[in-house]
DNA sequence: TTTACTGCAAATATTTTGCAATATC
DNA sequence: GATATTGCAAAATATTTGCAGTAAA
């Protein structure tokens, strides 16, 4: 990654753990060391993860319960951070970072991979559409089917 | 609704019905009424809904338990006839019908309130993209952000 | 100094599984 | 008739809550 990309990158998670940071005061929470790693570790994340892999992964470094877990992803989750879904036919539930992250995906609903696509004018056309008293501020993109893979096997 | 409306939706539901037993048929599983009960109660529904209260309309008819609505709703996924997502902050899962049910929606992430749009351009868009190997069937749209309510309370 | 947040453990909610009876093929 | 599916209950998972100690404001 070029010096430029990297600091786009940095300047990006400042905006991210400012709108964090003013989320948690507009409703009276704290900010403690816990939430920011927190934060920290989804916006690390560049597919989608479960919440289990977020605690086995802070259990390494910090002091961590799934309590906290759990509650810090409501919180993010709350305050449009992080996206939750279900994908697939095996029904768990997943969790993407949501600040600029908005992706498309295909879904194969007979073996549950989720692949992302790219398509730049889903891209731009999107983010331009207006709602009446709406903001919006990221979206997502899901096409189910089945894949080659699976399309075989049946 | 006129006449031919109403033969459009009872043919409609018999491709999805033919879907259903073809799938049961390659899987080998058996063509119960409990699961085409399941399965008509699900088309009947013109909004998402939560496991529960498939189970408890059921339950007034019929002598069904939860874990055969598990059962089929995990079936009807697979085959691609039912979607399953987690929409807004309250993480709780809700389903819909797939057939034919391409839908759109705001989220206000704050209240949780998911409500279609229609977008005619995006009906016609998606489902005409291409994918190798893949076979599309259907596709969600999610819009994220704030609704006017609870901008106001902020 | 006040009180929200933490970890931990217990409680709840959600989903899956084991089993004997039943119904589909 | 063979066996997949059922309801029910128990087990396994996932998520939330109560509590006492700790730390942010």
């Amino acid at each position: 990654m070029s010096n430029s990309e990297l600091n786009k990158k940095e300047d990006s998670f400042k905006v991210v753990q400012q709108r964090f940071e003013e989320y948690l005061q507009k409703k009276g929470c704290r900010k403690t060391p816990e939430r920011l790693e927190i934060l920290k570790l989804v916006y690390a994340q560049k597919q989608l993860f479960c919440l289990d892999f977020l605690y086995l992964e802070l259990e390494k470094k910090y002091r961590v319960s799934r309590a906290t877990v759990y509650n810090t992803l409501s919180l993010l989750l709350e305050c449009n951070l992080v996206k939750k879904h279900i994908l697939g036919s095996d029904g768990k539930v997943q969790y993407e970072k949501a600040y600029k992250n908005n992706k498309h995906y295909i879904i194969c609903t007979a073996c549950g991979t989720a692949k992302e696509f790219r398509n730049e004018y889903l891209k731009k056309y999107l983010p331009s559409m207006t709602f009446r008293g709406f903001t919006s501020q990221h979206h997502s993109v899901y096409i189910y089917g089945v894949c080659g893979k699976c399309a075989k096997k049946q």
